[in-house]
DNA sequence: TTGTAGGCGTTATCAC
DNA sequence: GTGATAACGCCTACAA
């Protein structure tokens, strides 16, 4: 064994006197060994002594498992996912994963990325965080090489499906707004094609309907991002007359709907009042401090990771999982309150 | 091979008729191996047909490399840092590399989670985010087992070190509010002990002496939350007079100062103008669309990315990089003004 | 032009 | 109690 390199298990085993198999027996503390006291410390102090570190590929060669886990992100300049990603790598780490991470688009874009990222033996699974792209083929090629859990996504999926409860917290952004006297409301939703901004949507619809507000349903098409929602805002201002309500899909988007009112004029909540769904640092810091429903994204990270693990270590997980614990919780801000028409 | 199982290399070369050596040379596209063209397209075809991926797992235990990259990074709530690791982390897979992902305090605080991240064979090498805090310890773990950079840290380190010109943008800001008339500028500084403060820091020092101001220095510390920002208002405004500007170390503390501001009811820029560094989407979000120095943070990763890359595969790399390219560039939006006093 | 064999570091099986 | 040995899948001298 030279200076820089590493010693191996065969060094520890010739430095203490035994045979490998020993050494590997005792440094992994297999209880079925049984082994002299004496022996048992002579190897774990020349280990420590040599600083003996496993071979983790070795290792996995042998066995099967890696100890490692893809996370499959996309939206990462959004604060929102990144909460979700945040979860999932703690929970990963704590389990003793180590936490691969790519970029959704990038992998579906890059066939030679995404081979790559799949290498046989690299990962024991994957969780992907679902948008509304090029999701499907890169869970098929997922799937077909490792076990997968899917986040934000509908259930009935091929693979186990993680999300929050994104209808009961639309019900409570949209209730909020009608305890203020608001019948008026629109949504402004995500992307098309988003499930969920559509469980979102459907919450929305859902109250409406429960307080015969039926008709007034008032969808607004518009995306994730801040631009987004400062056009629909623009859209918004060209009808006749505006909604007094908005409940935004998005914390990102909603803050351009906020910057827009403020360029346009309008006063938040004095003309409009404005409503978001999740919650994060700098909800707080915008043109109007923004009431938000506060939706566990963390655990929502977690909780696909410790899907995905029982999967993995064969114990055999529940199938769809939907968040209910912390529920959807109203953070009250300045950005709601009484309609001043009606 | 069974009906799950992944075939291997020799299950192609049985299948093509031809042994093991010749598959994995025509796989790897050998050019000293000299097949007939008819031997070459039956083996592809053949690992095509059966869906032959290679294991990475095998093929780095038998070479060195195992073509990933650690990155280790902290404060991912912070949008600023997630503009770090993207770009790092886009670069390394623009160059082949997987990234694992591992959060700076986790690692330093849980040894088996460090010795998992650095189990033998699992990196290639390591980008190391620095902060200020168990960094030290951190770099020792890791420099003894790959090579790593640093990223954020002053240069003189044992390893490679890459950063972005905090000094000149600290120029560049403060620079801006002499030139609005302002002689009263404060540095709301990040936490004590972070060289990325520091470097901001003489570089608003340097500007403010070569306008003969030096003697008007007036650094406050705070911390890089938007609630470091709040309490060095909350500070400020126990002085009997306030400065006429501030130049903010962070985007977030600047979030934070912005929104004590608006509370305490004092007009950003009519009483105080506000300049911070680093750029992000929520600047013009925020209660004033806040002016700042835009700071090519993505490049950082990617550069950080780029020189491991290079001292990884043994091209020899520049030792310590300050990127000046793009440089430092100021956006002017609406919390910066000329001053009333005077 | 193609094949054989050895070994990367581990761990599981079986024998002593 | 402990040790030899084989195998995980791949790559690469060297041989044919």
């Amino acid at each position: 064994m030279s200076a820089g390199a590493r010693p191996t298990l065969r060094d520890v085993a010739t430095q203490a006197g035994v045979s490998p198999a020993i050494a590997s027996r005792v440094l992994n503390a297999d209880p079925t060994v049984r082994v002299r006291e004496e022996t048992r410390e002579r190897i774990q102090g020349v280990a420590k002594d040599m600083g003996y570190v496993p071979h983790s590929v070795a290792r996995s060669l042998r066995g099967a498992r890696t100890g490692a886990i893809g996370l499959v992100m996309h939206g990462l300049d959004s604060p929102i996912n990144v909460d979700v990603l945040a979860g999932a790598q703690a929970a990963c780490a704590r389990a003793g994963y180590v936490t691969l991470l790519a970029d959704a688009e990038q992998l579906a874009g890059d066939h030679s990325q995404l081979s790559a990222f799949l290498a046989r033996g690299r990962l024991d699974g994957v969780i992907l965080h679902s948008g509304y792209g090029e999701e499907d083929r890169l869970l098929e090629a997922i799937t077909s090489s490792v076990p997968a859990v899917l986040v934000n996504s509908e259930d009935g999926r091929p693979v186990p499906t993680v999300r929050v409860d994104d209808a009961a917290a639309a019900r409570l952004a949209t209730e909020h707004l009608i305890e203020l006297g608001h019948r008026e409301i629109a949504y402004i939703a995500g992307p098309e094609g988003s499930q969920t901004s559509d469980r979102r949507e459907a919450g929305y619809r859902d109250t409406l309907a429960r307080h015969d507000l039926g008709g007034a349903v008032d969808v607004v098409h518009a995306g994730w991002s801040a631009g987004a929602g400062t056009t629909a805002v623009h859209e918004l201002l060209r009808r006749p007359t505006l909604p007094t309500g908005l409940v935004v899909a998005n914390a990102v988007a909603a803050s351009g709907v906020l910057s827009a009112f403020r360029d346009a004029g309008l006063a938040v909540p004095g003309q409009v009042s404005v409503i978001t769904i999740h919650d994060s640092w700098f909800l707080q810091h915008l043109s109007v401090a923004l009431t938000a429903v506060r939706l566990p994204l963390q655990v929502l990270g977690a909780t696909a990771a410790d899907l995905l693990i029982d999967t993995i270590e064969g114990r055999s997980p529940v199938r769809d999982v939907a968040i209910t614990e912390p529920a959807p919780e109203l953070v009250l801000r300045r950005s709601t309150g009484p309609t001043s028409r009606r």
